[in-house]
DNA sequence: AAAAAGAGTAACCATTTAGTTACTTTTTCA
DNA sequence: TGAAAAAGTAACTAAATGGTTACTCTTTTT
């Protein structure tokens, strides 16, 4: 493949992750792509073949991205727990922040009932992390007094919950409870709080 | 209105509710809604004017009715403030498990950018809400100890993250982290840690 | 009972949409 | 340098889609 055509075809790739993630798959047009991607749209068929390939290539390469950037994080050793918690936090929250279209692809996805989620056999794909997730835990569970009901996975819930779904419920919650969420500073706010929380939830104060 | 038609519009806007759920506005096809529905197209027409008022007309009742819910909870007087947030979250969770189209048709809005909520100025619209979670939150701050920094919006956040994120997220997770979160004994088990931990937040623990 | 009003339908229309075909332009390399 | 290969395009197609029109059937009212 010519050095033209792979920068053309990661310029429909890079137009394709707005469109989809702005309109999602039955709302994004293939019109529209080839347009704003400036590109004859028989060529997008060439290279992705139908409109579903080029949107689960979108959808696997935004997933891919985040889940590189969590690894790395986790896979990170000899760091104190309490503070692996608030580097975690910070990296979720700012993560997303700064890519919206991993935020809203995923939510897609979920709306979509993890259909290629389920076709590209992700089953399982967490296990590295709940691992990484497992040294957090057992340390509290050695020092603290972290409820014995809560395991990795448990953990993993508690910490997606409060950091993801910041951004999933964003702009609904920005209109009815009176704060503006999509502002740096709010978020930073909203940073520290569950840093805090989930420490003290693995560090002490369950009885 | 004749009884006839009370009846045919109620059964109109329950089966788009269902077909607005699942597919979203741009995937939900007024055809199909008027097929399953029994119904001839222009019915649908003559009753909603439009697609997109007919979704609106959906989006709007499905989140009334919880709101409804909400404000029946959190207008009990003379409560113990633990006992309110354990009653709280499983309102929430069982809500969510039971109404499965109040979660998507939220996660629609937020995709759609509130752009309905916007039109129908729900700003601040959480406010009663709010002053309900401020009678926990206070009672917390003057027995407990509570961080000063969290205040009935931030335990809001706090909650709806914790209880909402569960269905929002429970496709994809439940691919990737190994456990059936679609299975109602799974979500029992979750309603309780997190009910704790939520007490937990409020009732000591934070330094 | 009959006519007016309301409920419901069959068939149609204009536009949009994913996808294709037959062609031209640009690059590579013997 | 010229022909083969790769990159890219204009114009088209068939199907689907939101919406409408002109009509029939049913209920109400006097």
């Amino acid at each position: 493949m010519q050095d033209r055509a792979e920068k053309t075809k990661a310029k429909i790739l890079s137009i394709a992750e707005e469109e989809f993630s702005a309109m999602g798959y039955y709302g994004a047009r293939i019109d529209a792509i080839s347009e704003k991607a400036g590109v004859n749209k028989a060529l997008i068929y060439k290279y992705f073949n139908s409109k579903e390939e080029l949107y689960k290539t979108v959808l696997f390469s935004v997933y891919d991205r985040f889940s590189f950037e969590e690894s790395e994080l986790l896979a990170i050793q000899d760091m104190d727990y309490k503070e692996k918690i608030r580097r975690y936090v910070e990296m979720e929250f700012r993560y997303c922040f700064d890519n919206p279209n991993y935020v809203r692809m995923l939510m897609w996805e979920n709306l979509n009932f993890a259909k290629y989620f389920k076709e590209r056999e992700l089953r399982n794909s967490k296990d590295t992390i709940l691992q990484g997730v497992e040294g957090i835990v057992k340390a509290a569970h050695e020092k603290g007094t972290l409820d014995q009901h809560v395991d990795a996975t448990q953990f993993l819930l508690t910490l997606y919950g409060l950091c993801f779904s910041y951004f999933t419920n964003m702009n609904t919650l920005s209109e009815t409870i009176g704060i503006n969420m999509h502002d740096r500073e709010e978020m930073e706010r909203r940073i520290e709080i569950v840093s805090n929380l989930l420490i003290t939830f693995v560090d002490g104060g369950m009885r």
